[in-house]
DNA sequence: GAGGCTGGTTGATCTGAATCAATGCAGCAC
DNA sequence: GTGCTGCATTGATTCAGATCAACCAGCCTC
């Protein structure tokens, strides 16, 4: 169940590198009245840990989130796992499989969870139809893009408990930009999953979590999470460690 | 200057994660001579260091490397920086500021190169003047967003040494992809560049170089790199350090 | 050719996160 | 209730890679 509580968003300072990736999630635009004129748009509806495409399967549509949360993750050729991202309402799913036959990656709901389903070589043929689509679906998939790339500069140039931090707040502000609380939200994921995405390990992510709780930033009730001091966080998500020349202005 | 040996790709065994990397290297299939008819293409000639766009430049063109070699870097408000890939001839650049009016990272040119500028808002244009080319932008993007994938999930999951074998065996295939020598290539980059894309330190580059060069799988003379054993270093790549479950099947 | 500079290597040491190992705790079956 | 089972926390220890520091090889300028 989702906590909603409609605690108006403060006027918090944030992480630059977070709101950004915020941001993101609020212009992907794509107005599923507008494509219903175009298309046979589905919504389909998932229960928990149910996945919407795994790799290897045939790839025939994009998804656009309605309701819940996945958990997009890839899995090697030879075995190796990694949590790539968390998408919620409003954000894309499938674009990745463009091009090709089969998926590459696995969406899993990880909970009820509701997709309007984009019939994929129709979204094509339809974006001919509708210069605006086409510009849109272009800048949604450059936008994905970006959102992949920051998260790429936080794992290349943070510690644990900067991407931890920064983890945190960019989940606030994706809660806040659907009209949810910014403070409190529940983690839909796993600690595994969590350590995956931020490419720990399950016993780092819990004792940055304990430290992060000791020093009073936040209140953690297994996966409840209320954040306490977003300043504070905000300062550690990427100013810790930093060398004299890399420092924040902040 | 190129080193373009013509010796014959032998058929190696390599790491399946470096060759769907060079796989897609190939596959971008956007076709100039086709865009001339739609579009008013422009070459451009880049010197070494100089940049192609920079953060924060108005974006107003997607490029094709046409020559030479290219390295894709982003800096964050606060001033990290993390290098996201380096490009050549055949692959797209600066699709990722699509949707935005500025450049989101910057992409600086490796070594003498050449690109053909596509103006951006009118290739929108041309793609809704023919629907083959819209279908080829957005499966470029989507590589583009595979090969980004692919790499998190090799920072993910893969110590130092199994993350420049990685990387020796994807820069030899994309060599091998172009027609040149998968054996023997230049390194376009410095320590630093491989480093920060590797999310290492230089001394630590260095030191897995010096290890690989004693066990005979490479000789480097500074950035000159012969592959002595393709099959070896393939095998540090995906398998050393794996728990049983992940085992490579290899 | 001296001097300085950038980029690269190598060594010694330190440390943050991984690993190994227990323990706790909620939810579920019976 | 008892006993699972999966997820999470916490502690002790280890180790891969970072850090600090010295040194070296090209390469440029003068």
């Amino acid at each position: 169940m989702m906590i909603a509580c409609q605690t108006p968003i403060v006027g918090q300072r944030v992480n630059p590198a977070v709101t950004s990736i915020a941001r993101e999630a609020q212009r992907i635009g794509i107005d599923i009245e507008l494509l219903r004129r175009f298309l046979p748009v589905q919504r389909r509806q998932l229960q928990p840990d149910e996945s919407l495409y795994r790799g290897g399967q045939t790839f025939s549509a994009l998804y656009l989130v309605h309701a819940g949360f996945f958990r997009i993750a890839q899995i090697s050729e030879d075995g190796r796992e990694q949590v790539l991202g968390f998408r919620m309402r409003g954000e894309l799913l499938g674009a990745e499989a463009i091009g090709l036959p089969t998926h590459v990656c696995d969406a899993v709901a990880l909970d009820t969870a509701q997709v309007w389903e984009l019939p994929f070589p129709a979204v094509l043929q339809a974006c001919s139809e509708m210069p605006e689509l086409q510009a849109r679906l272009s800048a949604a998939m450059a936008e994905e893009m970006r959102r992949d790339r920051t998260w790429m500069l936080a794992l290349g140039t943070l510690n644990a408990e900067q991407r931890v931090a920064t983890f945190l707040l960019d989940l606030s502000a994706r809660h806040a930009a659907l009209g949810f609380s910014a403070r409190r939200y529940l983690l839909r994921m796993s600690r595994m999953d969590m350590a995956s995405y931020l490419a720990l390990k399950h016993e780092t992510v819990s004792r940055v979590l304990a430290h992060l709780i000791e020093i009073g930033c936040l209140e953690v009730q297994r996966r409840d999470v209320t954040i306490l001091d977003a300043q504070r966080l905000a300062a550690i998500a990427c100013t810790q460690t930093a060398t004299p020349a890399l420092r924040c202005a902040a």
